[in-house]
DNA sequence: CTTAGGG
DNA sequence: CCCTAAG
């Protein structure tokens, strides 16, 4: 069971609230919670340790107990119209977390577990959150000045937040956050408005010395070349002119990767425990998309479920309110139903109201979940695509292969992503549809009025084949600097050649890059690191920005595993070019340098002659 | 099937 | 990104 305090938030121009607190039980329902558990509530409150440290949730419940029982439903009677925070408690960090009923709640499981292993600290984003809400102009005249959060690396305890919060519920206190990180605490905010300006997030927020690292990069960064690292970052255009949101959004958008990193490196030098076991990272930030994930793979003892949960932000221009809620993972009746959770109830029925038709095409294809009691998606990701026209292709050369008939259907060269549906995706490509999957597949090229233009130029390229008519698009999938990011840290754990082992820890929830795509990506960091820093100084002007949205710091680190993983090719151009010093560790290096291409080339040869 | 490397 | 060669 768990405690929940329920009410509505107060406005600061409002007449205050009450606040019930109520016992959930495990199987859902709650009921009013005793005198003890009211004083204990009570005296949390009144503890002076947290007497900054309690967000103004509505709700503050234990995440044990989130991922069952409690659907938008339960709530929406006793806090209409209002904010709905879920807040994990504190937690010890072995409750519960075994045995058969709660196979269910894995996944927060493994969100706890992230937590402690990966020394996730516990802050919260609320006045982030808050904040984005004030910019959409909706209280913007009754709390004016809003600390920016965590992630400027200010004091924690010096967020601001009066106005709209009765019950600050966040632990601010740097004690009090020591004290959820050794408890395995964890925040999860669940955030519902319910006007017209609703939305929903699900926030695990990192603190702030977690944030600062690309801090510093981004400091430097023009509007514009923010919102371009923006776009890398979560492969998402933003109108967003406020300098700092950007840069808090990057700056925890790059942040959960190394959570992230954290915890598959844990996962595979088999600190997890049995429970927890699999991966996850949260999206932090101002309700940016939740993602908890668990790769079957990783953990080929343990009867894995993948479960992927994801949660459209809201952007502070409103323009996005879209919500994906999305899970996978296999039929069995205790699995987690997210969307019954969060989606299937009130919230998705809220949202549908108002539908961009981003999502009613995306929801099209995301819902159809029937294939053989798993999730399968019917969206048909371009590598599937483009599989199916390779086998297509075998078989049928000479004529154009249906699916491109679909594909160019008006010229453009875009193509129909939903023009096959077939539940032809494999359990293991079934965690493929990120965030942006379809939608930048539709809209990230050409079609996309906002960019395009300014683009890393290789998108919009259409490959023009041999005999066959008709130049068709390649099948570009625009790298993310958070796919970079965990390209850059795959590589630094397993060194360059083991793509497959990368891909498998760090890339499993995008199908869409093979082992090849990120030994191509490597590639081409190199590359790009190369040129970066040979020219630093056309670099400040920002617009080879434009062109190399990969900050400078990542780049970096891209040149300095080069030196510690020497990439067998793109060594011997170093070799030649620069007779640096540098090039010691090459001399011991395991890979198949020069020689081995010769070998290649002669035997290729060989053939050829022959 | 995976990696390396050229296109 | 695509394709191919090699292990």
């Amino acid at each position: 069971m768990m405690n929940v305090l329920e009410g509505t938030p107060s406005t600061s121009s409002e007449t205050s609230k009450t606040y019930k607190l109520v016992r959930v039980e495990r199987d859902g329902s709650f009921i009013h919670a005793s005198e003890d558990e009211l004083n204990e509530v009570e005296h949390l409150l009144a503890d002076p340790r947290n007497d900054k440290g309690f967000m103004d949730g509505v709700l503050c419940l234990d995440l044990e107990n989130a991922g069952k029982g409690l659907t938008m439903d339960d709530f929406q009677g006793s806090v209409d119209c209002s904010q709905i925070k879920l807040n994990g408690g504190v937690l010890d960090s072995d409750t519960n977390l075994d045995g058969g009923e709660d196979s269910k709640y894995e996944f927060l499981d493994g969100m706890l577990h992230g937590v402690k292993e990966g020394d996730l600290l516990v802050s919260d984003d609320l006045a982030n959150t808050c904040n984005d809400f004030l910019l959409d102009g909706e209280f913007s005249d009754k709390v004016a000045d809003l600390d920016y959060g965590p992630c400027e690396g200010s004091d924690l305890g010096n967020l601001g937040l009066d106005s709209n919060c009765s019950l600050d519920m966040r632990y601010r206190d740097k004690n009090v956050v020591e004290t959820l990180k050794s408890s395995t605490a964890i925040v999860v905010e669940l955030e519902s408005a319910c006007d017209q300006n609703e939305f929903s997030t699900a926030t695990v927020v990192v603190p702030e010395s977690a944030c600062d690292q690309n801090e510093f990069a981004l400091q430097k960064m023009t509007i514009r070349e923010l919102q371009e690292a923006f776009r890398s970052t979560f492969g998402r255009n933003t109108s967003v002119k406020d300098k700092q949101w950007l840069k808090r959004h990057i700056t925890c958008g790059l942040q959960d990767l190394t959570e992230f990193d954290n915890v598959s490196c844990l996962s595979e030098s088999g600190n997890y425990s049995n429970e927890g076991e699999g991966n996850m990272f949260c999206r932090s930030g101002d309700g940016f998309p939740l993602r908890i994930h668990r790769p079957s793979m990783s953990m080929p003892d343990i009867k894995t479920r993948p479960v992927y949960l994801e949660m459209e932000e809201m952007l502070p221009d409103r323009k996005v309110s879209v919500t994906s809620v999305l899970e996978v993972g296999s039929g069995a009746p205790g699995n987690l139903n997210m969307e019954n959770r969060l989606g299937g109830g009130s919230l998705l029925q809220k949202r549908q109201r108002k539908p961009t038709r981003r999502y009613i095409e995306e929801s099209s294809f995301l819902k159809p979940r029937s294939c053989g009691g798993r999730l399968e998606l019917s969206i048909t990701s371009s590598r599937d695509k483009r599989m199916l026209a390779k086998s297509h292709k075998r078989k049928a050369f000479g004529s154009t292969p249906l699916l491109y008939q679909q594909d160019s259907f008006d010229g453009s060269g875009i193509q129909a992503p939903f023009g096959l549906h077939v539940c032809k995706r494999r359990p293991k490509e079934e965690t493929s549809t990120s965030e942006h999957d379809s939608e930048e597949y539709q809209y990230g090229f050409g079609s996309s009025p906002s960019e395009s233009q300014d683009e890393t130029s290789d998108d919009s390229v259409t490959r023009r084949r041999n005999g066959k008519g008709g130049g068709r698009r390649k099948h570009h999938r625009l790298w993310t600097l958070s796919e970079v990011m965990k390209l850059i840290d795959g590589v630094s754990q397993y060194g360059v050649g083991r793509w497959t082992e990368i891909k498998r820890l760090l890339f499993s929830s995008s199908a869409y890059r093979t082992s090849v795509d990120l030994k191509d990506k490597w590639r081409n960091l190199l590359r790009a690191s190369g040129a970066q820093v040979k020219s630093k100084r056309q670099v400040e002007q920002g617009r080879k920005q434009a062109t190399c949205p990969i900050p400078l710091a990542v780049l970096r680190r891209v040149n300095e595993l080069a030196i510690i993983f020497p990439y067998p090719r793109e060594r011997k151009s170093k070799f030649v070019n620069a007779s640096e010093p540098v090039a010691t560790p090459v001399a011991s290096s395991p890979s198949t340098g020069p020689s081995n291409r010769c070998g290649r080339v002669t035997r290729q040869h060989r053939k050829n002659l022959a």
